[in-house]
RNA sequence: GCCCAAGUGGCGGAAUGGUAGACGCAGGGGAUUCAAAAUCCCCCGCCGCAAGGCGUGCCGGUUCGAGUCCGGCCUUGGGUACCA
């Protein structure tokens, strides 16, 4: 073989590494154990460009740690259920188990070419029945343990198509397919109890030394604790049964300012009164049109409806507030309930103009403002705020004192409570769809709600299903809902809600353990590898799958299947940029976006010579067409190639646009390296033992450099490091034997990067045994050092020149050199500098 | 709307508060070749003949020194609880 070709050599080695077995992991008990896992891929029938970027940078973990002589556990499944596959079967006319497995199967067929270090015996995927057999015994264990219960939520419900959407598949309001605007209808769901965990989970995540600031932050701010008061506002003239209005605020020091009331169109008064009231309930049921989002809810324009009713203002019992209807008020937050203060509140001064309601400021900047204040009034975060019309003493004082000091003369004067609340709300795992796990519940007209036995597990799915029309087919099957009551015995019906998919992906990560137990969860294999050393997956998932995960370890530390030590799952996160790529679109006769494949693009145009509009770049997705295929890249270039480009191109945790035009590149460097390395393997020439010293130097710089860029995820940075030295070997005149183990070295700092080049450079270069598993090299400092450094020395803080000094120079030294140059003396004009900054190895700086 | 990020040459990007632009792509010039491919060498932020000046989204601040720290904006991206 004369020129680098990685169809040949690629599969020869993937052989190799599988016939040594060195990606099985074992219990091992005399090496430390590591476990990488980046996030298990949905399988939508191909993998794109961001799967070969999360598996390859987990990949790269894993092979170096193998090499620091680890025992490492690097598993890969499916996170098999979903819409997609509904939505498959839908249009085509398939199944979506028949269309799942076989993407499944398509995937793990282009995924094995990229040579990845993956335990494959460990693989499964969560729609295999063993998986959600497994999921529905740990509901029933968490069932039992009071973390799972029914309560009424609203959905998406299309009128339509008489079915329940998602979130994405509401447009502006209307459902994709009908086009009908949206309602929100109630339903009775599961839920887990997450919001119980609250605060233990707000005060762990300062333990997660390991995960990205970025990512603990906004999960703090999802969990959303707050401080504030809850009290009530009497009622005046109510209906029957409704004598106060129970509000909570984190703003109590706001309340001589209060100007209304406000209550959720889904609060009890509001739907008492519109029994009596149709303009309310046409109201009420405007309110109810359009998504569930809370963006949409925010965004929505704020709009009222004045009751007629009033309340009393708990200090000062002649001041009457009236109450209104509004459609920003949420009855999942607080209490559904809210006073309004429009002289310090944006929203409430909005709705205050709107429907003519009085502002009145509770405090004033300054004691000299205008006292007629119209305009909302935030105050400064450090100044001090003083009290109009006090309630808590007339004093000066900051906004967080102001609010405690509110709350504690609020309590001592009984009106209500000082109160923590978090944002969090409960999980709802309920979905009214075919293919996901199915809820094991039983409902019996005697028992009521009655958990499944276990013994029955696993609840399966029926495959004699239809999608020919919209809704659950689940509902709809002549025989599945039938079950005996697993209490009495009578005939009964089966739940046909199946669980959020989050639910699956919630617990995988344990279940590698040990993917083949008769139990959830085998305690010992998850002693030994939970948790997971080093997590890798999309910012995407910063909130939800990740909070969803952390609770589930503890639920299942709760539930007796896993030790309390592994109840915070993941030790290290590491967050990755997307792959983004520009999107484009054309409109239908309707004006609605039609998608098309990068692909399927030419100069800006369709086949047919339609211009497309270029969307600017955006996540990879399927529903928006911008995927772009790896696969073609690996056929030309070989996976050595395609895993350098991604790797070399952008900082890992940042987005990456796929760009064409680098996988060219990266494969003339790839040749480029298999020729050195061939080269020198040919080679005896002799060198200078000056040339072998420097070669030397330049390798354990190299090791030090590769090393730290592989350990703290600067990929890019070690690849670059990797350039250069490549460069360093192709230029030297060292002798044939120090080039040989200088190349064998960069064989193996290469090899977690490009596997397969790595084994063939170290084998032609008579390294012994495989490169994947030989000890990492070690850079010595003491090899590192160069005699003399370039220190630059700057003028007022501008650089002006350079100077040569030993490496040890002493500081004083340093500095009557850097005074010497022309360029300072020339600045200095005969005076004496202010001062001279020597930082040792950085740099000079004269001040004049 | 709210929460969290990011913004540096033509492009991707580098830079423990210490020489801004490493490394790569694109581009320009040269060597080799009958010619090409491949390969190798050199140049390459902007303005300026030069001396020099200006430069890390915008405005201000801290510092001997700011891409980096602080305050305020702008733009783009992610999340927003039923996309995964």
């Amino acid at each position: 073989m004369s020129r680098y070709s990685p169809a040949e050599i690629e599969a020869n080695w993937r052989k190799a590494w599988d016939e040594a077995g060195i990606f099985r992991a074992g219990n091992d008990p005399a090496k430390p154990k590591y476990y990488v896992l980046e996030m298990f891929p949905y399988p939508s029938g191909r993998i794109h460009m961001g799967h070969v970027r999360n598996y390859t940078m987990g990949d790269v973990i894993a092979r170096h740690k193998l090499a620091t002589g680890h025992n490492v556990l690097h598993p890969m499944g499916w996170d098999a259920f979903g819409m997609p596959a509904e939505n498959a079967a839908m249009a085509s006319g398939g199944h979506p188990k028949d269309w799942t497995y076989q993407n499944i199967a398509d995937m793990r067929a282009q995924m094995k070419p990229l040579g990845l270090s993956i335990d494959w015996s460990r693989e499964f995927a969560t729609c295999d029945p063993e998986y959600y057999g497994q999921q529905q015994a740990l509901f029933l264990d968490m069932l039992e343990a009071g973390l799972v219960y029914r309560k009424n939520a609203v959905v998406n419900w299309d009128p339509v198509d008489m079915t329940v959407l998602a979130n994405e598949q509401v447009e502006n309001g209307r459902g994709w397919r009908s086009g009908a605007e949206v309602e929100r209808r109630e339903l009775t769901q599961w839920f887990f109890a997450i919001s119980d965990m609250a605060e233990e989970l707000l005060e762990a995540l300062d333990t997660l030394d390991d995960w990205p600031a970025k990512v603990r932050l906004m999960q703090e701010n999802w969990i959303g604790k707050s401080r504030g008061l809850q009290f009530a506002f009497g009622l005046n003239e109510g209906p029957d049964g409704f004598d106060r209005i129970e509000v909570y605020t984190t703003r109590p020091d706001t309340l001589m300012g209060a100007s209304f009331v406000g209550i959720s169109p889904d609060h009890p008064l509001a739907k008492q009164l519109e029994k009596d009231d149709a303009e309310l309930a046409a109201f009420n049921a405007e309110c109810r049109k359009g998504g569930t989002t809370e963006e949409a809810l925010e965004k929505a324009e704020k709009r009222g409806y004045n009751t007629g009713l009033t309340v009393r203002h708990p200090f000062d019992t002649a001041w009457e507030l009236p109450v209104y209807v509004a459609n920003f008020i949420l009855m999942d937050y607080g209490t559904g309930a809210i006073f309004g203060v429009p002289a310090h509140d944006q929203r409430d001064f909005d709705f205050a103009t709107k429907y003519a309601l009085p502002i009145i400021p509770a405090f004033l900047p300054s004691e000299d403002a205008d006292p007629q204040l119209n305009a909302p009034y935030v105050p400064p975060k450090t100044e001090p705020v003083h009290y109009v019309s006090t309630i808590a003493g007339d004093t000066w004082q900051t906004g967080a004192e102001a609010i405690e000091a509110t709350i504690a003369f609020c309590e001592q004067n009984g009106v209500g409570q000082g109160v923590t609340k978090y944002r969090l709300r409960d999980w709802g795992l309920s979905r009214q769809r075919y293919w996901g796990c199915p809820i094991p519940v039983v409902h019996c007209d005697a028992c009521g709600v009655v958990p499944e036995k276990k013994e029955n597990l696993p609840i399966r799915l029926p495959d004699d299903v239809t999608f020919d029309v919209p809704g659950n087919p689940l509902d709809r099957h002549p025989t599945w809902r039938n079950a005996p009551c697993p209490k009495c015995g009578a005939d009964a019906r089966r739940e046909t809600d199946t669980m959020d998919t989050f639910v699956d992906s919630s617990w995988y990560f344990i279940r590698f353990t040990a993917p083949h137990a008769d139990t959830p969860t085998d305690i010992a294999a998850a002693e030994y590898w939970m948790n997971v050393d080093q997590y890798i997956g999309g910012v995407e998932h910063a909130i939800l799958h990740l909070l969803y995960s952390r609770f589930f370890a503890r639920a299942i530390h709760i539930t007796g299947h896993l030790p309390k030590s592994a109840s915070e799952p993941f030790n290290a996160l590491f967050t990755q940029g997307m792959v983004t790529h520009e999107i484009y679109q054309t409109r239908d006769e309707n004006g609605r976006p039609v998608y098309h494949l990068p692909e399927d693009v030419q100069d800006g145009k369709l086949a047919d010579g339609t211009p497309v509009q270029i969307v600017p770049s955006a996540k990879m997705s399927k529903s928006k067409k911008n995927v772009v295929d790896p696969i073609g890249i690996i056929d030309a270039y070989g996976a050595d190639t395609a895993r350098w480009f991604v790797l070399s191109d952008s900082p890992p945790e940042r987005d990456v646009e796929w760009t064409a035009a680098g996988a060219e590149a990266a494969f003339k460097h790839l040749s480029r390296v298999w020729r050195i390395a061939s080269e020198i393997a040919a080679s005896d020439a002799p060198g200078t033992s000056e040339a072998d010293e420097a070669l030397l130097r330049e390798m354990h710089k190299a090791i030090h450099d590769v090393t730290g860029g592989v350990e703290s995820f600067g990929f890019n940075a070690a690849i670059a490091r990797l350039y250069a030295f490549t460069g360093v070997l192709a230029k030297s005149e060292a002798g044939a034997q120090a080039k040989r183990a200088a190349a064998r070295t960069l064989a193996q700092l290469m090899a977690p990067m490009t596997p397969h080049l790595a084994e063939e450079m170290w084998q032609m270069l008579g390294g012994e045994g495989l490169v994947a598993v030989a000890p990492w090299p070690v850079a010595d400092p003491a090899m590192m050092q160069d005699d003399t450094i370039t220190l630059p020395v700057q003028i007022n803080g501008k650089r002006r020149t350079e100077i040569q000094v030993p490496q040890e120079m002493a500081k004083d030294e340093v500095e009557k050199i850097a005074l010497a140059t022309d360029a300072v003396q020339r600045a200095l004009e005969g005076a004496q500098p202010k001062k001279v900054i020597v930082v040792p190895g950085r740099i000079v700086n004269v001040v004049i």
